[in-house]
DNA sequence: TTCTGTTTGTGAAATAACTAACAGCGTTAA
DNA sequence: TTAACGCTGTTAGTTATTTCACAAACAGAA
């Protein structure tokens, strides 16, 4: 029997999903009960085929005529992307980054919540900052047992990214997002991501003054929009 | 005659290129002369083969058995990705990543610079933060002619962030670094890269708790290091 | 000198990611 | 009732990206 092979999909994939998502709550927000694959496309800036091709790792069909129901597709999405689970998320780093993130992601309702931040400074640590706990690295280990924390978030200076992953890694996390320009080593299992502001910006300045090879043909469909 | 196709580098050698110089004036610190792909590559996590082909855009060859001269390395990912040229970007919507972003790249040295933020808010504007001076946005066009900027960092919430690209793009920006989760229209020739760490985060969330397919084989090489 | 070790540069092979194309199917309009 | 339409699910095809593999190059040892 040719079993279905798992398939896991790809990081861009689940990327693109997590975008959908948002975009949709938009959408409901906005009243729209429906929506069709070419007008998600448009919003997400990507190709309708690719957003149907997304949708297939989901287990839901929309309607060849009424398209996608939007609540039905945001719950899909939410069941693939964390199975109803919400994650409880440890910050370290309070410095000027640290603080930008805790500002968004603290006081939120959604499914992944910083529920404490952790720093070496004394002085900024044993109180609120918008809204999140913060405190001294030494409770580290006992907070995240407590809370059941299972990812983390690195925004220290580089030189101490190495040390706070390993205790991050040490009280058992899962995954990190690390801001810091260092290549992480962690266990096998722990699953790392890098955003690092300063390439993100040297692309930006690249291409901006060299110019790129353009996507030739707006694909009609992406340009009646 | 078989003229040598432009070939414009993708985004991702550029970014790795970008990479690649961060580490190497890490390298020229610590005092090293020369470097291997195969040590580039471990720093960077990517494949030797990969930084070799990276480096195939650039002018400079290694030698076979030095390596690369990390000086002369360092020169020519300068002069490909920026001419020698340096940029004035302006950093419009000061609030909590706002003020992140230019505490890290208002007061350096570097070929990019942060030469002036703007707001909306009167409170924020007309005084100096990070070493940064900032208007308020009546005040963009203007400005940006007098300091020659041509590119722009988005850190406005979502619902201002098209008006704030209009402006920019008005004000003769080339390139767009939009933290705002919202696909700018802008006009053809303007290259507009979008950061979402709303994204990223729940990125990390989904392989940190469904795994991922691991790669396979550590790759001699990589293991080794 | 000659042999040995290793590394680079590079085209070719292998993967991965995206796009195109179309069968199938409700819905609507006669 | 039937035909026409527009959209989805899906597979096949295309393009982009990464890895492989090996000739050529060179330093050092003998
Ligand atoms: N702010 C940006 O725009 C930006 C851009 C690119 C990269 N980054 C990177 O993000 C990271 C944070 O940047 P930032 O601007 O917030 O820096 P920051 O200096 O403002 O903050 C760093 C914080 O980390 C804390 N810290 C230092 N060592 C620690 C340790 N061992 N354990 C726990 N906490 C420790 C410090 O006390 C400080 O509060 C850096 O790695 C930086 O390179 C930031
Ligand atoms: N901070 C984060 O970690 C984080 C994470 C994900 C996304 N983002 C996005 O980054 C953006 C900024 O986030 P933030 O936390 O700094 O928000 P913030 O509310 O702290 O700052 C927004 C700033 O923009 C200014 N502003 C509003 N409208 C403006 C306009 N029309 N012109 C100029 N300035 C204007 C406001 O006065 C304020 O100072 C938002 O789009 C947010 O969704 C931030």
């Amino acid at each position: 029997m040719p079993d279905r092979i798992p398939q896991s999909p790809s990081e861009k994939t689940v990327e693109r999903l997590s975008l959908y998502r948002y975009l949709l709550y938009g959408i409901l927000a906005e009243g729209e009960r429906n929506i069709f694959s070419h007008a998600l496309a448009a919003m997400a800036a990507v190709s309708s085929a690719q957003v149907r091709q997304d949708m297939m790792v989901l287990g839901y069909s929309g309607s060849p005529n009424q398209g996608y129901e939007v609540g039905k597709l945001i719950a899909s999405i939410t069941e693939f992307l964390d199975d109803g689970h919400g994650r409880n998320i440890a910050l370290v780093g309070i410095g000027n980054l640290g603080r930008a993130i805790l500002s968004n992601f603290s006081g939120q309702r959604s499914r992944l919540q910083i529920v404490a931040a952790f720093d070496v400074n004394w002085q900024i640590v044993n109180r609120l900052i918008h809204g999140c706990w913060c405190f001294p690295m030494e409770k580290l280990h006992g907070v995240m047992k407590e809370q059941d924390i299972t990812l983390g978030i690195v925004t220290v200076p580089p030189a101490a990214a190495q040390v706070v992953a390993d205790q991050l890694c040490e009280g058992g996390v899962r995954g990190i997002l690390n801001f810091a320009p260092v290549r992480l080593r962690v266990p096998e299992d722990v699953y790392v991501s890098n955003l690092n502001i300063t390439v993100a910006l040297e692309k930006v300045a690249y291409f901006a003054h060299h110019g790129m090879v353009r996507v030739e043909s707006p694909s009609r469909e992406e340009a009646k929009v």
